[in-house]
DNA sequence: CAGTGGTCTAGACCACCAG
DNA sequence: TGGTGGTCTAGACCACTGA
C-alpha cells in the first residue's frame, strides 16, 4: 500500500493513489474523502505528509476542501491534462491525429537585435532557427518557425525537431518548462504562407506567437506560427485569479 | 517585522515581506534568498512555517528552488496581471484602453434546445440574450452574443451589462467565477460581422467561443465573438502542468 | 459537541552542491 | 565538509461545521 522503504517519497505514493481512486471512479466528483487525520493512521505516518500530498492534489485541481467540512473529488475538468500547455504534438495526439513535420531548414545562427531581445539574450548569442511545416494526419496545417536558445537548448538536432521538442527538453536535457505566453490573432495569409499552405493570398489563417520559458523564468523559444483557419481551433482554458 | 499575535498567518506575513522585497527592487531577478533556516531563526518561527510561506511563493512564480543551493527570485512575469481569465472590461483596461459598449438587445428568453445543451439547463429556462459592440477607445473592436443563464445570473440589468458583468456577479450576487473554457478561430467576416464592425465580407476576424463556469462546475454564460483582427489581439499564457 | 481542515512547533535524517 | 533544500515526525491549538 505504501511503501516506507522506498526511495519515492511517501507524500508522493498517497497522492498517486488517490489520483488512481479518481481515475478509477472509485472516488467521483463530490465524494468526501477519509479525512487527513484517517490517511495518517491508516497508513501510519505523519499527518504532515497527508497533507502534502492533499496540498500537491488540491493545486492541481483534483481536489478541494472546505473548512470544517472535509475534503472533496473536484468536477472533472474534463481535458484537464489537455489544457495546460502542450506541444504541437501533444495538442494533436490530443485531438486524435498523426501530428508530423516536413523540415525545411534547420540552422544554428547567431541572434540578431530582434531575437536577442525576445530571447533575452545577446546579439550574437547562438540560435537554432528552424522552419517547418506541421501535419496533422498527413495534411498540412501549420506553417511554423522557431528560434531556440542554443545555450539552454543544447545540442538540438533535427532528429529532435521530428520528434516532439518538449520530450527532449524534460526527459533528455532534463529541464522543466514552465509556462508559456501566446499571442493570438487572425490575418490573412501572405505569399508565403499561402504558398506553403496551398491556399489563396488573403485566406484568414491564424497566427500565434508562442514564447515559453524554463523554471527559472528564462525564454528558451519563440515561435510563430501561421494555421490554416479552417483545420485549426486554438482551444484554452483559463481560470479566474481571485486576485 | 512579524507579527506573531496578529490573526493572519505567519505564513502570510513572510509571503507578504519577501513579495514587497521583490516589488521595490530590493531582490532583483536571480538573487539568492537567505536560507529557510536563517528566515526561520530571524523570524523565531519553525522552519516549515517558512517552508510554506516559501511554496506559495514558488507555485505563484515569484521564486524557484535549486537542490543543494538555494531559493532565488525567478525573473519577472510582468504579464502577471493578464495571467487569469478577465472579462472584455478588464482586458481593455489591463492594455490601457477605455472599454465601451453599445447594446443592440437585451431580451429574456426561454432556451432553445442548442443553448439549453451548452448552458447544462433545460429547454425553456429563462435566458438572457445580450447583442452589442464592444468598443475600446470609442471604436468598434467587436461583435458580440452573450446567453447568461437567468437561473444562475438573477435580476440582471442592462446597466449591469454596461459596466462589467464579471463585476456584478463577483461583487453584487456573490458568486464565484471559477474558469472558462475559449475556443479561437481565425474566419472570413459574414454580412452580420462585416456591418456591425464596418469591414469588407471576408475580411479575417477572430472568433471566440467561451464558455464559463462557477465554482460549483455550473456553466453560466456562454458568449460567441467576432473581433476585428487588425485592432485585438488574443493574449494568453499557459502552465506546464508536469502531471 | 466531536470532527474537520488551517496553522505551527522543534526537532530529525537525507541527497545534493560548492569550495 | 558545511550549507542547502527535500522529506518526515508527533505532537499542539485554532476556527469552522454539522448534528
Amino acid at each position: 500500500m505504501i511503501d516506507k522503504s522506498s526511495p519515492i517519497p511517501i507524500y508522493y505514493q498517497i497522492e498517486e493513489q488517490i489520483k488512481a481512486l479518481i481515475e478509477s471512479g472509485k472516488l467521483k466528483s463530490g465524494d468526501c474523502l477519509p479525512s487527513e487525520r484517517e490517511y495518517a493512521e491508516k497508513f501510519k505516518v505523519s499527518r504532515m505528509t497527508v497533507r502534502q500530498a492533499i496540498n500537491n492534489l488540491v493545486n492541481d485541481g483534483f481536489l478541494y476542501r472546505e473548512k470544517g467540512k472535509g475534503t472533496f473529488v473536484a468536477q472533472k475538468k474534463f481535458e484537464q491534462v489537455l489544457h495546460g500547455l502542450t506541444s504541437f504534438t501533444e495538442d494533436m495526439k490530443a485531438r486524435g491525429l498523426t501530428p508530423g513535420n516536413r523540415i525545411f531548414s534547420f540552422e544554428l545562427l547567431f541572434a540578431n537585435e530582434l531575437i536577442a531581445k525576445q530571447l533575452d539574450m545577446t546579439v550574437r548569442d547562438p540560435v537554432y532557427q528552424i522552419e517547418r511545416i506541421r501535419l496533422a494526419d498527413n495534411e498540412p496545417i501549420a506553417l511554423e518557425t522557431s528560434f531556440i536558445s542554443a545555450n539552454l537548448i543544447k545540442d538540438l538536432t533535427k532528429e529532435a525537431m521530428h520528434q516532439s521538442l518538449y520530450n527532449y527538453i524534460e526527459e533528455e536535457l532534463n529541464l522543466r518548462i514552465d509556462y508559456s505566453t501566446q499571442e493570438i490573432e487572425a490575418a490573412p495569409a501572405g505569399d508565403k504562407e499561402a504558398e506553403a499552405l496551398g491556399i489563396k493570398k488573403g485566406t484568414p489563417i491564424l497566427k500565434i506567437l508562442r514564447k515559453s520559458y524554463l523554471e527559472d523564468g528564462k525564454p528558451f523559444e519563440m515561435v510563430k506560427s501561421a494555421y490554416l483557419a479552417d483545420r485549426y481551433k486554438f482551444i484554452a482554458t483559463m481560470k479566474r485569479s481571485t486576485k
